[in-house]
DNA sequence: TTTAGTAGTCATAATTTTCTGACTTATTGC
DNA sequence: GCAATAAGTCAGAAAATTATGACTACTAAA
């Protein structure tokens, strides 16, 4: 019988998904100016020195599908997007704090 | 003048570091590992299905030269080395647990 | 001094991620 | 209708990461 009760299942690390999610390229960037202030896909582009469309899109779909940003349509003056914080988003703020602590 | 004052610098983003250090792959497997008992190169590439030498052994450097992990030659029957964890790699604990709450 | 065990390294290949630049869709104001 | 603005998408290229398999270094015991 093989008993390989030792052996790791990916699955099984819970923090992995998280993780790896938020070290995407521009994450990081993106989860901080998201604290400070609603997002726009073309203010991102200018803020965020070197970064792309294509890579900014896919990142902030990402964040989206896991909930940690709500996408909302701002039918004012320019018709424009707005990405949200939400609450899930709110809850990492203190994880990133712990993380800048720690160096 | 140029005042580019909302550009972001790559450099002030102060989790980025940890984060992408803790994302690559295997490593949060070994993290996890390492918290429940020392570790050994050879365990680990059996423990991780799917790991390979190269990647581990990279992974278990970086760790190493961020100090989170230490690295101890153990002058013992089979002579072998193990990885522990480091202080500040204690410290990470409870960010991993945060992580997993968050999910 | 030969063999076995542990912990790797190295060059190369395969895979994944990211980047570039052209193109698309939707809405508003003229 | 037509141009302008915002927010993208898409295919292919480039770059970075990860995997493979052969090879090396060290020690201890026989």
């Amino acid at each position: 019988m093989t008993t390989k009760k030792e052996i790791v299942d990916n699955e099984t690390c819970p923090a992995q998904g998280l993780l790896k999610l938020l070290s995407g390229k521009w994450k990081p960037e993106i989860f901080r100016l998201a604290v400070e202030a609603p997002l726009r896909f073309s203010s991102l582009l200018r803020q965020i020195e070197g970064s792309n469309k294509q890579t900014l899109s896919v990142a902030l779909k990402e964040l989206e599908e896991v909930n940690l940003l709500e996408k909302v349509v701002i039918k004012k003056k320019p018709l424009h997007i707005e990405y949200y914080l939400t609450q899930k988003g709110k809850s990492l703020i203190t994880v990133f704090k712990q993380l800048e602590n720690i160096g």
